[in-house]
DNA sequence: TTGCTCCTCACGTCACGTGAGGTGGC
DNA sequence: TTGCTCCTCACGTCACGTGAGGTGGC
């Protein structure tokens, strides 16, 4: 039987968390001590540790709320979708990034996003010693290993659709050939 | 002399987005028609265009505001900061991402992140015909040119701090040597 | 008269954080 | 008695969205 703080502590999280989600009904103790303290059984424990897990996949509480409830919910749904509102969420920043690079136009400020544009990433693999060719079968083994990556990649870069287009276009055509 | 809907649509902004704008002072009307319609001149669209630049970088409004209100608010320097506590926003998005890719178990669903892991960078440098010693030199290179985005670069493919420092480490020691 | 745009409250959102004022246990 | 943990409201956050109920212009 723990108190609030206690279980507080033990994942991290603080005592107004958990007041919120005996609140909502996440989850409620299943005990009150005399001076009416919540008290948290072995059982309540594990119900936290399953919310733990979803609550850093970054699922919404009323979502982890029905995977927990209802046996049918589908998580593998809930997880995709979840993956596909991170990938756009994250562009929104990166977005961001990008407009506030502009503001200060200053290529210090750049180096600290996590952006590389394209003749930084290709003046590091040529000081490195790499030709032309051999970064065009690069582009061909990455798009034939990895295509989503590879376009997430181009996107990266700060390239248009038009050229990315033409980069994977020439890559499979390559690939294929080969 | 705009009206509220009309500057909205001009903007791409909801008309309830102006009211809150107003209602905060961010941006107030000039004037007031006969019906108490808000009414802006060109000087509140220019201030408009303004708010918008610093919108897009994800300013928060009380910021936009000290910075058109005041002159003397050091606006590269919360830019930078905006910058860093982006990069930490991305970061625990990524995080999250990670969870749900380690909650799928899935490689398909892997591949629809944006991340790529070393083994899958590796396997695609290999088959374009990068030897051992060039990929060597590749790090050396990336961390003469770039160290900031090279740890970054690391970090993505979710190597522990650990393995970072022993391969800057040696990239550094080379760079120095070659 | 009909549709459209506008007006002013007022309340909801999401996941908590922060008091205020008070009680129980060592 | 002192400190600590606990309790229950109630309100604040950030940038709006959504009615409700009503008015002006073509």
């Amino acid at each position: 039987m723990l108190t609030i703080g206690q279980l507080a502590r033990r994942f991290g999280l603080s005592r107004s968390t958990l007041l919120y989600y005996d609140s909502i009904g996440l989850l409620s103790p299943s005990g009150r001590s005399g001076a009416n303290y919540r008290l948290y059984t072995e059982e309540d424990v594990r119900r936290m540790e399953r919310i733990d897990v979803y609550r850093r996949a970054g699922l919404a509480l009323a979502d982890i709320a029905r995977v927990l409830d209802s046996d049918d919910t589908p998580l593998a749904e809930l997880l995709e979708e979840r993956l596909q509102s991170l990938n756009r969420e994250i562009g929104a920043l990166r977005e961001k990034q990008s407009r506030i690079a502009d503001l200060l136009e200053d290529r210090a400020a750049l180096r600290r996003t996590r952006a590389m544009d394209k003749a930084g990433w290709t003046a590091i693999l040529r000081a490195a010693g790499m030709s032309d060719a051999e970064m065009r079968r690069w582009h061909v083994e990455f798009e034939r290993l990895a295509p989503e990556a590879h376009q997430d990649f181009l996107e990266s870069l700060g390239l248009d659709a038009e050229e990315i287009g033409r980069i994977r276009g020439w890559s499979r055509a390559e690939g294929a050939r080969g």
